[in-house]
This record gives structure tokens, sequence and C-alpha cells, in this order.
DNA sequence: ACCGTCGGCGCC
DNA sequence: AAAGGGCGCCGACGGT
């Protein structure tokens, strides 16, 4: 069963439908009443349908209703409209509409409903009828519907994530800033221990005035001390022998810490010991989330310290081991680099099989296939990887060759990549031309390599939240809202963290486990790879693994 | 005052 | 012959 949500100028309208989304039987709702509405409704589990789940569902979460499932339309839409299955659809052919805009942007977020629009919604029971339609003439609608539905159940969690928050020490993030930095400096100026650093700086480039903070002008009073360098970058300045190296070094390190995640990330992001960050669902072209605010997917190994758990609470950190490896492994087809990835560390699992001599080598030599990598330690690696997993090269290379020949790739679950903007540079007007042309496809080709791999390890991750939060939900405790059980706090492209009382801790970390295994069923059924894990139970995230 | 781009670096 | 994928965010900078 469906029940698609939009709101007219009174109310909500609510559309049951049943599974083909026929039948339709219309109610309208107050805005006041939605909530409870939802929260019965939700007995049954029906599949809850409507525009945009960042706005409908935060304002429900904060009146207890949650949900099981849900179709986020604009999502599916993006999906749809861009997905090589279902190119010949009408919903693929036709003019953009509403529906291919981002989502309006319609007052907090976190407010109850607020009296909508001033034109009219668009009716989500025809685009679900749209989009139903083209999924079904699709090559392969089974993946199609698995990914529609995994894409929504993330956003979902997205909006879970952000309503219960990362519990966040302030006290312990403003100890760590002032151990490192300095006692809080007034605005505008650098903490003491930057200027300390930056005084030695200046003395051992004899450059009283120097400003480290504008790159062009530490170049050029590097350059004047002597220094061969193009850049200010921290790997070309670990090249170099030189004494003003090494507090360079560390005044970069802390310019960053206060920068990105200071006193003032504290002000704007941390309030009641939670951290709200907002996550974007889809956000990437491969699938991937991304923020939108706060920085979440960039949270600096410097500043976990301050993630403790509630008093009587604990986390569970669980972090997918060489993810896109095994996804590889696993959409190719490669035996042997399944093989591989039954030890639980399977870049261990190379050097066992004679792949390669050490660890460094096979994580190296791995990443490097996935990326496109050639020069250094992983291109020294390509040969003897092509040699021991020719099955997954190849499936990496073809997709290089496609994106070089500008042709679409697309996902084990089929999202498909952006199709390659005209080059630049036209092949036929001179030698260097030429070049640039070629350097230009050999990109996309990178890209699209990539894509496949990062693409279908993001819906595994996908498949992984959706079971999780499902199988979270059934621990318990018996009737407790959701302030009270085991949830999700914090996803990280491969990694989860649940927030859960101690007495659950044990439970949550199987559920981890069976939730990883349940994905790699979803995706890839009977294939023999092992989506390993590393769990750890700890009240303190920098204390995990 | 505001806006877009760039250099640099954090995460995966 | 040479070739590392995806992001977000900050301050600086150069333009209007």
């Amino acid at each position: 069963m469906f029940i698609a949500l939009r709101y007219v100028a009174d109310g909500v309208v609510a559309t049951e439908l049943d599974d083909e989304a026929k039948r339709p039987r219309m109610s309208v709702v107050r805005p006041d009443d939605l909530a409870s509405w939802v929260a019965e409704r939700e007995a049954a589990t029906p599949r809850w349908v409507w525009d945009d789940t960042a706005h409908w569902y935060p304002p429900l979460l904060a009146e207890g209703a949650r949900i099981e499932r849900a179709l986020d339309l604009r999502l599916c839409r993006r999906i749809l409209r861009h997905a090589t299955a279902t190119a010949r659809t009408a919903l693929a052919t036709a003019p953009a509409d509403e529906w291919d805009a981002p989502a309006p942007v319609r007052g907090a977020s976190d407010a109850l409903f607020e009296l909508e629009p001033v034109t009219a919604a668009p009716d989500p029971v025809a685009e679900l009828r749209n989009q139903r339609t083209a999924i079904e003439t699709a090559e392969s609608p089974g993946r199609l519907n698995l990914l529609l539905a995994a894409e929504s159940v993330g956003a979902l969690a997205a909006a879970e994530m952000r309503h219960a928050g990362l519990p966040w020490d302030a006290d312990r993030h403003a100890a760590i800033l002032t151990e490192l930095l300095g006692p809080r400096p007034l605005p505008g100026a650098r903490p003491a221990h930057m200027e300390a650093v930056l005084a030695q700086i200046r003395a051992l480039l004899d450059d009283p005035e120097l400003n480290p903070d504008s790159p062009a002008e530490l170049l050029r009073g590097l350059q004047r001390a002597g220094l061969p360098l193009t850049s200010t970058r921290s790997w070309e300045l670990k090249e170099i022998e030189h004494p003003a190296i090494a507090p360079l070094l560390e005044y970069k390190r802390l310019a960053r810490l206060l920068t990105a995640n200071g006193w003032n990330w504290l002000d704007q992001w941390v309030s009641e010991g939670r951290f709200r960050p907002s996550y974007v669902p889809g956000g990437v072209v491969t699938g991937r989330w991304a923020t939108d605010g706060g920085g979440a997917l960039q949270l600096p190994k410097q500043v976990r310290g301050a993630v403790i758990a509630d008093p009587g609470w604990t986390f569970v950190v669980a972090d997918a081991a060489q993810l896109e490896p095994r996804v590889l492994a696993a959409m190719s087809g490669d035996a042997a680099m399944a093989r591989a990835g039954r030890a639980t560390d399977l870049y261990q699992g190379m050097v066992d099989a004679g792949a390669v001599e050490t660890r460094t080598q096979a994580k190296y030599g791995m990443l490097g296939a996935i990326y496109g990598g050639t020069t250094g330690e992983s291109g020294r690696m390509r040969p003897r990887i092509e040699r021991a997993f020719p099955v997954a090269m190849r499936f990496v290379e073809d997709a290089a060759r496609a994106g070089e020949a500008g042709r679409v790739v697309s996902t084990w679950l089929g999202r498909s990549s952006p199709h390659r903007t005209a080059g630049t540079y036209d092949e036929g007007t001179s030698e260097a031309d030429a070049r640039r042309s070629r350097t230009e496809a050999a990109a996309w080709g990178r890209f699209t390599r990539n894509f496949v791999v990062q693409g279908t390890a993001a819906e595994w991750a996908l498949c992984w939240i959706g079971a999780l939060r499902r199988r979270l939900w059934e621990l318990g405790p018996e009737g407790a809202g959701a302030a009270e059980r085991p949830h999700l706090v914090f996803f990280l492209h491969d990694e989860l963290i649940v927030h859960t009382p101690v007495e659950f801790a044990p439970l949550a970390a199987e559920a981890m486990r069976a939730a990883a295994a349940d994905a790699g069923r979803l995706l890839f059924g009977g294939a023999p790879v092992e989506f390993a894990l590393s769990v750890s139970i700890v009240e303190n995230y920098a204390d995990a693994r």
C-alpha cells in the first residue's frame, strides 16, 4: 500500500493506493493532526510517498511519528531521469518539469507544518504512477526498485540522524582546542600557539611581516628564502629540508583546525550536547551523500574525542572494511578477489594469496586500480593486481574505456553517470590540443572507472543503513519512544555510529553485522563475497578501532 | 558590500 | 608519455 501526501490550500491530502498504485482513496487531514494520523496509519506499514523527505519527515519526527518505508519522489525522479535503464521511457524523454527542480526551500525544516504553498504543490500520485510505468518498462526493474527504496530509506535515516543528533561534549571540544591552540582569542586574532609558531617561522625565514594565511604571499616568502617550491601544499613542503618547514606544517595544521572545527564551528553547530549536521542524500553524482553545512563528512580525527555517549549509553561504531574492493569483487564476479576477501582483512588476504608481498602494497595497488592511479606504489603494483584479479581489473578498465569514449556507465543497481560535457579541446586543430583532448578523455575515464565502484559502494551502504534501522527498531525496548531506543547518529560513507543504552550494545553490534550481510544479499544475492565490518563498542568516538 | 574562483586540506 | 576518484569548507583574492 502507498499513501501519498500533498499540500493543498487548507490541509494535507492523503491518497491511499493499492500495491499497483490504483484504487485511490482520498482524505484530507489538518496539518496539526498529521503526525497522529501518520502514526495511526503506520501500523499497516504503508510506503509513504512525498516530494521531499527533508520537508515532510522532520516535523513528524518532532511529534514522535517514526515511519518505516517511504518513496522520495524527487530523489527517485533524479535517478530515473538519468538512468540508462529508463532512458527511452516517457518519464525520461519528457521536458523538464517541477519534479526536476530542486526541492523548494520551505521554512525551517524542524518547525511544524506551516501552511504551504502559494502555488499548488505538484501531484505526487501522478508522479508515482509515471515513475512506476518507467520502471516497469526498464530492463531490470528489480534493481531500480531496490535503488529507489534504498535512496528513500537513506533520506529517512538522514532526517532521523539529524533529529537525534550526534552526542557532542562542547566542553571537551573546547578543551581540545585550548590544548592545541591556546585560549580562545578575540575575533580576528590568532590563538596564542599559532602566534608562537608563526614567530618562529618569521624568524627562520627572516621575514618579520610574513602572512602565512595567504598562499601567494607565503609562496613568495618561501621562494625568497631560497626554497624550490611551486606551491605551498604540505606534501610539497615535506619534500624539502629547511628548519622553517616543520613549524610551517604545524601552523597549517593548527590553522586548519581553527577555521574548520574551531570555536566558531562549535558555536554554530553544537547545541544542547548534540551536533546536528544537515545531510544531503544523493548529493554526490555517484550517489554518496553530501552535507550542507557543518562538514559532517569531514569530521577530523583531532576532534572526535568530543563525541561522548550519554551517561548509561554507549556507541557502537562500525566500519565496512575495504568496502570498495569487496564491492568490485562482487559486481565483477572475480572469484579470486572474493576469496581474498574471505579473510577479515582483504588486503592481508591478497598477501596470503601471494598477489603481493605486503599489506601496504595491496592497499595502494587496489586503490590505484579503482581510482586509475598509475604513478608511485599503485603504478608499480598494477601488473601484479592485474595478474591476480584479471576479472575485476577488466571490469574497471571497461568502465574507464567507456568514459574515455564518452559513453555513460551505471552502478550495479542502475544509477547512471552524467554525460561528459563536450571537450574543451578539439583534437583536430593542433598537436597540443589533441594532447589536451586525450588528457581530458583520460580524466573522464578515471571518473567513470571510479563511478561504478564508488556508486555501487554507496548503494551497499544505503542498503546497510536500511536494514540496520529496521533491525535496531525491532530490538526494543518494547513500546519505548525513539529517544530511548538504540538509534543511528552518524554516517560517513562506509561507517555508521549507533548510540545505544549500554545493555543493548551487544545486540546493536550484532544488528550491524547482520545488516551488512543483508545488504550484501540484497545487492548481490548469493555472490560469495563477505562484507566484513570492524565493530567497536566505545563511549568515546576517538577510541573506535 | 557582495560574489565567484582558487589554493589548500579535512574526510571517504 | 603521462595519467589518482568523490566531496565541503575556509580564507584570500580579484572582480564588480
